[in-house]
DNA sequence: TCTGGGGTCCTAGGACCC
DNA sequence: TCTGGGGTCCTAGGACCC
């Protein structure tokens, strides 16, 4: 089954089929902090996010204590002391950086690169593996390269699809028998399952708390478990994007590399207050900071706004408090990336959501782009894997796109094709008028 | 006392139209 | 037994990711 018919570019298109490489340098934040403070190699620390709140990266030291992701710093004070755990405040304008130094030396490997986020890239590597003996010869040049340039630790994980790249990664990291590299393509098909029959299936990416949860009730525990899943079965549960993954995991890759990052659709600028606010004036001037930034980030990328969405809620984890989450989408009359403009807008919306009484812990302002690119959303894993109905679906795609070259493309869920011209100057937040449907053969 | 910030996709459901 | 129903547009909210 060919796993990917939306490719453009059909001279490249399934020659083999595709082998991914997930490279993530490990411990991010705290790896940074080490390469320019040498001395804190063996010291057991976290990176605090924001008003030094929470651990956001924590050292292979404090994992082992258990530690988790995301744990309050006052809640782990006793532990700190008995085990001499340093903090340090995150420096993210640093890990920035750092995070562009090894996606230069990862390019050097192949252009074939996905960035996925500030610490994990994907690569397709089928093309580039002539060169090398084997896969794990060619991961551990990518570990020496990106250490030696960088100073950064990095484990890959290697597989026929991004998830079976990323469990190869997640494997790498916690088995020292891999050496940091793990290919889980070319392992004896006993080898895997054993693996996988010793992970557990919310190690799979896509399988959240929620998920492994009620999984876990119908006795799938593990990952093969998993795999042994009727994907209908489990779409019918889960939806769509939870069938995906079963096959994914199965080896048919239905999640392409993306190698130009799409545009952003939505920008949002909030911030937890240090200590809780009742007072409408306060709110005030933390929203209109808030709009502020979320327009100069606007128009750091080019882009306008149609809508704006302000948000004020109270503290969550004061459960014997009243609560209030409240937000309200003010629409535009026009596009735009001017400051005062939305500024006044987030305040006009704050003023009807406001309520005196509540303490509130955190505000924030969301802005909704207008895009400008035609876009695909492709629902059913039918549609990307089976010949017959992609073929029909690129076709509906081919004459939208030829008519209308800035149209915005949906799929559904029910196999039909839908399209919608963008209107220019338009004066709606949701920017998209539907103007004909395509009938795709189910 | 003290609990991050920034994103994505998908679905359900209400209002409305014909 | 009673019942309209298909389709669009929009929002809210849930789930996931790092």
């Amino acid at each position: 089954m060919p796993a990917l018919e939306m490719g453009s570019d059909m001279s490249t298109q399934n020659l083999s089929s595709p082998l991914f490489a997930l490279v993530d340098v490990n411990n991010f934040y705290v790896s940074c902090e080490r390469v320019f403070q040498p001395k804190l190699e063996d010291v057991p620390m976290v990176v605090l996010s924001n008003n030094d709140g929470c651990a956001v990266a924590r050292s292979a030291e404090v994992k082992a204590l258990g530690v988790k992701m995301g744990t309050p710093w006052f809640q782990m004070q006793e532990l700190a002391k008995k085990h001499g755990i340093e903090a340090y405040s995150s420096n993210y304008t640093l890990y920035g950086d750092m995070s562009s130094r090894v996606v230069q030396v990862l390019r050097s490997f192949t252009p074939n690169l996905e960035v996925y986020s500030i610490d994990e890239s994907f690569l397709q590597i089928e093309t580039v593996l002539k060169q090398y003996q084997n896969t794990i010869e060619l991961g551990q040049k990518i570990k020496q390269q990106v250490k030696d340039t960088t100073g950064l630790p990095v484990c890959v994980g290697i597989g026929a699809s991004k998830t079976l790249a990323k469990l190869a990664n997640h494997l790498a990291k916690k088995q020292s028998q891999f050496a940091g590299v793990c290919d889980v393509n070319a392992m004896a098909k006993p080898e895997l399952y054993q693996w996988m029959s010793e992970t557990e299936v919310g190690e799979v990416w896509g399988v959240g708390r929620q998920i492994a949860k009620k999984l876990k009730a119908q006795n799938i525990h593990s990952v093969f478990d998993l795999l042994q899943a009727s994907p209908q079965a489990m779409r019918q549960q889960f939806g769509v994007v939870m069938e995906r993954l079963c096959y994914e995991l199965r080896g048919t890759s239905c999640l392409q590399l993306e190698e130009v990052a799409p545009a952003k659709q939505q920008i949002i600028a909030s911030r937890s207050f240090g200590k809780l606010v009742t007072s409408q004036v306060e709110l005030a001037e933390s929203v209109a900071t808030h709009a502020c930034r979320a327009a100069e980030k606007l128009r750091s990328q080019n882009g306008v706004t149609g809508a704006l969405t302000v948000f004020i809620q109270t503290n969550p984890f004061k459960q014997n408090e009243p609560q209030h989450h409240q937000s309200i989408t003010i629409p535009l009359a026009d596009a735009t990336d001017n400051t005062l403009t939305l500024t006044n807008a987030a305040l006009a919306g704050l003023k009807q959501i406001y309520q005196a009484n509540f303490r509130y812990k955190k505000a924030g302002v969301i802005l909704n782009l207008i895009s400008d690119k035609p876009s695909v959303q492709q629902s059913l894993f039918e549609d990307v894997a089976s010949k017959g109905k992609s073929a029909h679906l690129m076709r509906a795609m081919d004459d939208i796109n030829s008519r209308f070259g800035n149209a915005v493309i949906r799929s559904a869920a029910t196999g039909t094709t839908q399209a919608w011209q963008m209107r220019s100057g338009n004066k709606s937040p949701n920017y998209t008028t539907r103007w004909d449907e395509l009938p795709v053969a189910r």
